[in-house]
DNA sequence: AATGAATGAGCTTTCATTCAT
DNA sequence: CATGAATGAAAGCTCATTCAT
């Protein structure tokens, strides 16, 4: 498996450059900044040859956000799968979904409206995935619950509400003195769980 | 003062008129898509005129944020000034913020990433108003836990994850089956309570 | 009817000149060399203005084609009208149809694969157009059967051998010394009209 | 002479194979729809490897049309050598034109725009080519004209007449319900001989 | 021989902006 | 005041062509 010539191998690294050139417009100037033409100057190409990899723009911002969100889900994923307590596996996933979104901002990705910028299969298939990483967070709200360690509610608004408060924080997070991001998230989480922890 | 020929009333409505159909295009198709062209039309006016009310796009833009901005600020101070306590008056406060995100959509003028929108004087005026905004949560945040009703804590972090929560109700609202927004807005406001209450 | 302000009048003359620009090029480089900037600069304008008057280029060919097709049907049915014998009407039109097509080459739009640069309505459309004229032909060849001026065979086949002469001239006329256009035209006329003519 | 070694031929086999990707392309979907990706891709190649059989697309194409009439004109050579009468032979090659317009599309090879495609030397070839596929039929007419067998007329007019008739068809035969094409190109001879047959 | 990769010129289209009337 | 008209800058995209390997 995985058995690609070096040709295939540089095409591929090329594709990740691009998506990340890509991505970090985006990060920093938003999606309608984003010009193809920027993308490849960054990379010192020309406009045409980002067009040998992307079928459109469409594609690009489609691939660079679907690899974004994979990145994102893969780290909650792996936190899931940890041997610790339902309580510590959300705390650590809301730290790690924080630090994404403060480090490679990828929480734009989750929180974007996807209907403004994707039409048809693209569109389809990053609502499908953001509905994964909910589900995922979802499944742990609800083990929480029967465990009896979180109050007994509504998943899916204490879920949305979770996000909402972590993506924002991409808008005020370099704000606060650039605290060093792992504590920082791990404050937030602090905070957040007030809102599913059963008091004593 | 306030005193207005009739011209001048009848442009100031004109004005309000265009500003409207500025913030209906953002809420439901997003910020990029809004043009000159399309205000214009819903008014059946031509762009030119529109250019005689505003200097170019980004004054008009300037001042539909600028305009649902005012509107939320005004309500949630006629709630600060309203005699209830105060845990009170912070519930409300956040009930009639959703209630404005999710009705007018004007939620976004808040979460909105402005440097990426506006610049120079334009960029400056509401970031300041941003800052008014948030001051008069703060207050309010900071009285609780003086009278020892709210946990004691960074009065920033917290404003700005409810905040965030809030804003983030747009993108998830409509799926809640349409429930009455106002008793939405109150399931929201007691969740988000959590974040500050201290617990019995 | 047809009161049209001295405004819409010129822009009804704006747009004619537009569709003549796109023709001259049509007949002189064929469809595809026709680019919105020469259709454009031919008149002293720049291309944003052409798409003041048209969607796209799609609609500009199309109103063309249209243009040109509607010019020669008006001519033939004014033909139809005339008080004259079946076979003299037939010549006529034969005439007129190869008059339009050696001047202002009109004849293209009759013969051109009309599925190869059209689409949707608009090619519907055209399509529709080229029947209309077809039928014409076809009610005066089925006359003329029916007289027994004609011999009797398969209308449509015998039409289309007509259209296809007929269209054809556009491409070798101009190396025949320039003769006289009307007396041109008339030859080829009676040349065709051995096609469908009794013989005695 | 025609000593071509194992490497030779197999060039030759691949610079024909080329060939008719495109023709089969131009013959589908029009001139102007020939992209030299598409030519290779039918081919399983790559765009490079045709810029190693041919010098651009002009040369391309140019070949494509040079092989489509060099085709055409040895089936009409070949009818002018049987033992036949004019008349026979006149007919056999209208039927052999237009079976090669409609099975081949060939026919659009003779009837194109040359000027509009090709310049330089490649013009001048195929120009040449063509008219001397016209002198094989103006030869026959003139024949035939001397022989009394048909009308006494010009050459020219009645070959054009002719070529454009049949090379019309390419446009309508399909709507005709797929007749037998030896049978609907004898129809349409039939009917084309009565330009120049005279009548008794 | 063949190909993957890159390029650049050229085209269509959109849109904020201006301005004479 | 209002508008029709025009403009030009930018952006997306296509494609023939080149070239190192």
């Amino acid at each position: 498996m995985n058995i690609l010539s070096l040709r295939e191998k540089k095409a591929v690294k090329k594709k990740e450059e691009i998506l990340k050139s890509a991505v970090e417009i985006m990060a920093g100037k938003g999606y309608h900044a984003v010009t193809v033409e920027e993308v490849a100057s960054r990379l010192l190409m020309t406009k045409g040859s980002v067009y040998y990899y992307f079928n459109d723009k469409e594609d690009l911002l489609y691939q660079s956000i679907r690899m974004l969100m994979e990145q994102t889900i893969d780290k909650i994923r792996s936190v899931l799968e940890e041997e610790i307590t339902i309580v510590e596996k959300l705390k650590k996933a809301i730290v790690q979904h924080t630090i994404s979104i403060i480090s490679e901002r990828s929480g734009f990705s989750i929180s974007i409206r996807l209907e403004q910028i994707f039409t048809g299969r693209y569109l389809e298939e990053l609502i499908q995935l953001r509905e994964e990483y909910s589900e995922d967070f979802d499944t742990l709200l609800e083990k929480g619950m029967e465990e009896g360690l979180f109050i007994s509610t509504n998943v899916k608004v204490v879920r949305n509400l979770i996000f909402g408060a972590m993506n924002g924080v991409v808008q005020w997070y370099s704000q606060e003195g650039e605290m060093d991001k792992k504590e920082f998230a791990e404050m937030i989480a602090n905070h957040l769980l007030r809102l599913i922890l059963k008091s004593k």
